[in-house]
DNA sequence: TAGATTGTTAATCGATTAACAATC
DNA sequence: TAGATTGTTAATCGATTAACAATC
């Protein structure tokens, strides 16, 4: 395979294999199949074979796939066999539920700064972490070479910390903020919204 | 149109349009264009087309759509041109800031529950809400006929409380525990996972 | 060996885009 | 009227599924 583009629709699925194949080796399991796994995830047996063949042969006929192999293989793939630095911008009540989560660090990634522009939280604690200054934002993100953040602020100040997370050369942005952000080409968002997920939902009620 | 199946992929967007327009509206903006909305929200324009008139005609050749005309069909559409209430299992540090959350209420949603098995927990206030045992959540459910939930518990007892809400009546559960769930046909399940999101993201990095 | 399951191909199905007549 | 933009059709593009030879 000559590094033909792999579509971000099987790119988003990996990430939950991954979740899954991790549970099932928590729970002691070896190995498992296309069909278990899919079962698990609510996925067709031939999707996952499809999606895993795009990377490479990862499987034996007749046995199935190696748990703990196809764990290190999916996490090549998505780049977390390494910790990534994340940075949270609001120390709101979002911003501090994701900075206390514990369950970041065994899936690859790690906050490692917090900010907010609140003066009366300065210099606040979250676990380990000092609350900074939105002013410092764009320094402190380029002295980490911080490429990952988080965005919990309120929507009026959504694109204006975006701007800067850009500026300050962040490449991927998990928005919890209600509203679509302009980026750059080259800068990647994903949206949490839990809103739009359930009025998605309330359609079908 | 004869009731013919909508793609649920297209009922995932409308509530991103729904969004947008929004904040157009509050911007004091009247009338917007498939063109200028897509822009908006990073979708063409023949796709916004494409997805209203699944349910519609609502806009005028020359001058686009009426925004606030818009945004009543899409919440018509939605089913949020109600309040639904909602219950929140888990009263950790992710369901207190779900709990404490101003913005469900005018995008269709309402908190009026808050569940938790920890004995330290259960009596305490979030805003106006008591935390209650996870004991009396079936019974609780069932009486206040809530069809909507979301899930913060830790991913170990993300099923078994599924199950309950499956019993107590709900058909639409957010989930942020990072485990896949099992449901029943009927129960709808959407999935908020913070390292899933990122990880499709390092894929990139 | 016999049964199970992979990786892959071809067929099907579905979603997106381009284009344009209709019309405000 | 002239310019703009819709709703819709046909063409294109992409994703999913079914089927099966290969093989553990």
């Amino acid at each position: 395979m000559v590094g033909k583009e792999i579509p971000d629709i099987i790119v988003g699925r990996l990430p939950i294999y991954l979740r899954a194949l991790r549970h099932m080796r928590e729970d002691g399991q070896q190995t498992t199949s296309s069909q278990e796994l899919g079962k698990q995830v609510g996925i067709s047996a031939a999707q996952i074979r499809k999606d895993l063949s795009q990377f490479g042969e990862f499987g034996k006929q007749g046995t199935g796939y190696l748990i703990s192999y196809l764990i290190d293989k999916l996490c090549e793939i998505l780049k977390v066999d390494r910790v990534w630095d994340v940075a949270v911008v609001g120390a709101g009540d979002m911003g501090h539920a994701l900075t206390r989560y514990q369950g970041f660090f065994n899936r690859g990634f790690r906050i490692t700064m917090i900010f907010d522009n609140n003066p009366d939280l300065l210099g606040k604690k979250i676990g380990d972490l000092t609350i900074q200054s939105t002013d410092a934002l764009v320094s402190a993100l380029k002295a980490g070479k911080v490429s990952l953040a988080m965005l919990t602020v309120p929507a009026t100040a959504a694109q204006k910390i975006t701007d800067l997370l850009v500026e300050a050369g962040v490449k991927a942005i998990l928005n919890y903020a209600p509203i679509s952000l302009n980026v750059p080409e080259g800068v990647i968002v994903q949206y949490i919204d839990p809103s739009t997920h359930l009025q998605r939902m309330t359609y079908y009620l």
